[in-house]
DNA sequence: CTGAAAGCGCTAACAG
DNA sequence: CTGTTAGCGCTTTCAG
């Protein structure tokens, strides 16, 4: 029931001239007349006026709406992603709608369709947990709409996409915590299919071998990316013979996790385990004792996938460029013993 | 550059029919034979027609498209908030474009007019802490735009709107403090214009006057909703004479760099300064101490924001109405001695 | 039972 | 210098 807006015609009658002259005065056409042009702006100003985007879109075909699925909404992490994709979607005159996914794979499925229906140009997208069939995003780049993945990426070779150096970062925590004294090093990880899961891992056993460490795999440990699912892997690798000497997590919820059931359990950090974390969490500074962590270029890594998906956007056929972004592992006491 | 999506012409002209057949027959238009229908719809189903919203939308005059705009995206309590507007949102068809005004009131008026531009056909606000001329909402009012507030909000009676029990829960952290043995209670609050400040700050001296204590204008601190800000305040608390035995603040954000400060000018909590915080954050449990703080609905805060969203939009000239949502306050450890 | 035509707001090619 | 017209995709009278 919105009020009716002015329109051209509104100014054009009250003005009595066509609509067409009205169009052109306002974007200063040479052909109309300086004093026709003056009348023009001057009522358009006063009755506020501003082009229909719909009938703009009709016209051109585009909606300048991107849809953004990311797979929770109320992690730091992906507000502050979406804070980065918005700065720069914003500057180029785009909106951005976001769903989340809920990590459900068929939530996922299902908020592309919708946008699809909203006819959103393109999509900027972090994969749920669950996602290991990538059909819904074939069918995207077949209609040859822009796509562009970050953080939990797929399709490399046919998708752009933002990562962190998942793989460098995991090693360097790993060789952090050996260097200051840990030998029972674990990993907890998250689900197979994500690449952030396989990527850290690979960093976590490279980590261990440039130790000169052995690689036990009770100390892999996986878990669904929730603190649940995250507390009882915790829980599987302190009821070890052996327990850790020192744990990372796959991220935030995980890391903060961990930390409960050590507490819990009667366990000291750093003293007893060390811990480190995937994160950016300002709240990595408040926790007790200060967290260990990657952090992460988040803000910056929503740009770059903005950035990205405006190249496709002028041209679809792009080769689809993988941007890794550098992450810094910012050493607090979680993982330094006195 | 999207490519051509399938039109109702398409369809005709493949089934050698008109348009405006297409058309009924997708509706199940009664003058409209059954097996033309199920031909229409088998071919719409193959071609995966769906219609195009600016069209429709040039139509009925919507956009179908919901202005959120928050003081910032990366906090927990906005991100959960904007869940629960969504939720709704997608359940009316409708879709949720969010701006954040980062606390300006500057980008706060800039958002709302590009989201004008853009037509959305209303809004769901929460001022920015700058924000004390309402002329710019006074003019939704006016162009009889659907408009709603949530949790911080102003000209009340003109625009609905939903808020925490603000004075009630402060009042009762006070009086909690105060049962926990805590006599010089202070409270860090927000910017003035604020009614979250204002009403938390009268709960406080309630509460203060309910334990049967004398208001000392020391522990009533001020600050920006930002870490520095906070810090400051809290800086300031701790250097008085008889520093605070009790601290509440305003929001996490505060109550969270109080912490710090706590810690790093030696004091303990909850030993020498007890701390609660106004917050639904799970990090709450995971600092230590646990912190003490009032759970905000927030996903209930959004879902009643929008119900009122949709209220309005049947009827513009709806009484306004407040909806005061009961929070709880939840007792940890940095608020009890042992 | 089906088609033609107008109209939503705007632009651009074509006429004057 | 300005107006007319067609068309973007769709619904909805009005006419068969």
């Amino acid at each position: 029931m919105v009020k009716k807006r002015i329109a051209l015609k509104d100014i054009a009658k009250e003005l009595g001239v066509s609509i067409s002259t009205v169009s052109r005065g306002l974007k200063d056409h040479p052909d109309i007349s300086k004093e026709m042009i003056a009348r023009i702006k001057e009522l358009a100003g006063i009755r506020n006026y501003s082009p229909n985007p719909m009938a703009m879109g009709m016209l051109r075909q585009q909606t300048k709406m991107i849809g953004v699925i990311v797979p929770d909404l109320v992690t730091h992490f992906f507000s502050s992603v979406i804070s980065g994709i918005e700065e720069v979607a914003n500057d180029h005159g785009y909106f951005v709608i976001i769903s989340s996914s809920n990590e459900s794979f068929n939530k996922e499925c299902a908020n592309i369709e919708n946008l699809l229906k909203a006819r959103v140009e393109g999509f900027i997208i972090c994969l749920s947990q669950e996602t290991s069939d990538y059909s819904h995003f074939k069918k995207i780049v077949d209609m040859e709409i822009p796509l562009v993945f970050f953080d939990r990426v797929c399709l490399k070779g046919e998708v752009p996409s933002v990562t962190a150096d998942n793989f460098e970062a995991a090693r360097s925590i790993t060789l952090h915590f050996n260097e200051n004294g840990a030998r029972r090093i674990a990993y907890i990880s998250g689900p197979d299919n994500l690449n952030i899961s396989e990527e850290r891992k690979r960093g976590y056993l490279q980590g261990i071998k440039d130790s000169g460490l052995e690689f036990h795999h009770e100390y892999l440990e996986k878990c669904d990316l929730n603190p649940t699912s995250a507390e009882k892997a915790t829980e599987e690798l302190l009821s070890l013979p052996f327990p850790p000497d020192a744990i990372f997590g796959i991220n935030d919820t995980v890391v903060f996790a961990a930390m409960k059931v050590i507490r819990r359990l009667g366990f000291r950090v750093p003293e007893d385990i060390m811990l480190a974390g995937f994160t950016d969490e300002f709240h990595a500074l408040v926790v007790q004792p200060p967290l260990t962590s990657v952090m992460h270029p988040t803000n910056e890594m929503g740009r770059v996938a903005a950035n990205l998906f405006f190249k496709l956007t002028e041209n679809i056929n792009l080769l689809p460029k993988s941007v890794e972004l550098k992450t810094k592992l910012i050493i607090r006491e979680s993982s330094v013993r006195k």
